[in-house]
DNA sequence: TCCTCATCTGATTAAACGTTCAGATGAAGA
DNA sequence: TCTTCATCTGAACGTTTAATCAGATGAGGA
């Protein structure tokens, strides 16, 4: 296959195999969906997020005073993080008087958190019913 | 760390559900499992190292010099990226000559890729400008 | 041996990030 | 109205992070 895409950025001419990086890099997504699925991977990259996420994946909707209490986090930091989550639609929230609720609002994060968590050995419950005391030591 | 979650934390008392906030609290994973996979995801929540990881995903094993072509990014910034994520065995390597040929190694890692991918993958059909055309081939 | 080349590493720098604090917003009750 | 309360926001601070540069390492060829 030829080797001339796009614009080759002229500083490194030196590939081992050039075909195979021409293959690779046309079969990359393009930079913006790039950035988008790392932001994605960034949000979760935290674990006082992640802790927030886990909570609203097993509570399903909460307030934020109680995901302040869950997450050991103050109430200021989660009103922050949840404000970066909700600008990247991954949770929504409905205000009910003075209260505001969060659920999670995405899909694909909520897979994500899942395969996450059966990566680190746990099976968190989505339904009460499933719960199992966790314990183990850390 | 918090030993004793029945013992509310003394600072608020002020929860709307402390039944389910206690609840929760149960169910989440302890805080080394949480570090862990936020972590993982942090690994994943960088434009390069994604570019890094979706290039072996797709190329299989590749060198240092093949990495930097593909990603646009500095040997020299690849080779500190490879080093992360070789420390949290994501990638591994093995060396021939001068060379070092890297690869994905981590079957969760490449499974969370994947649903990235499939994720973007959505976003990108809803935003038919952005679009890329990424080769079905897995 | 010496030289070249692919890769690695440490140090430096600048940007990005999360937390905290203090104050603002806006809804409910008196 | 005025007060209280849940939540939100902006600014400041300290930490973390990734990119760059210069030099080191170590394997192959002459």
């Amino acid at each position: 296959m030829a080797v001339e895409i796009e614009a080759i950025d002229a500083c490194e001419l030196k590939m081992v195999d050039p075909g195979k990086v021409a293959w690779v890099r046309d079969t990359l997504p393009g930079a913006h969906a790039v950035t988008e699925l790392a932001d994605v991977f960034s949000l979760l990259g935290d674990p006082g997020r992640l802790r927030l996420l886990m909570s609203l994946l097993g509570g399903g909707e909460m307030c934020v005073c109680d995901l302040a209490a869950t997450t050991s986090m103050s109430e200021s930091s989660v009103s922050h993080a949840l404000r970066l989550l909700r600008a990247h639609r991954v949770v929504s929230v409905s205000r009910r008087g003075r209260m505001a609720y969060y659920r999670l609002d995405d899909a694909h994060v909520r897979m994500l958190l899942d395969l996450g968590l059966t990566h680190t050995g746990h099976t968190v419950a989505a339904h009460p019913e499933h719960a199992i005391s966790r314990t183990d030591r850390e």
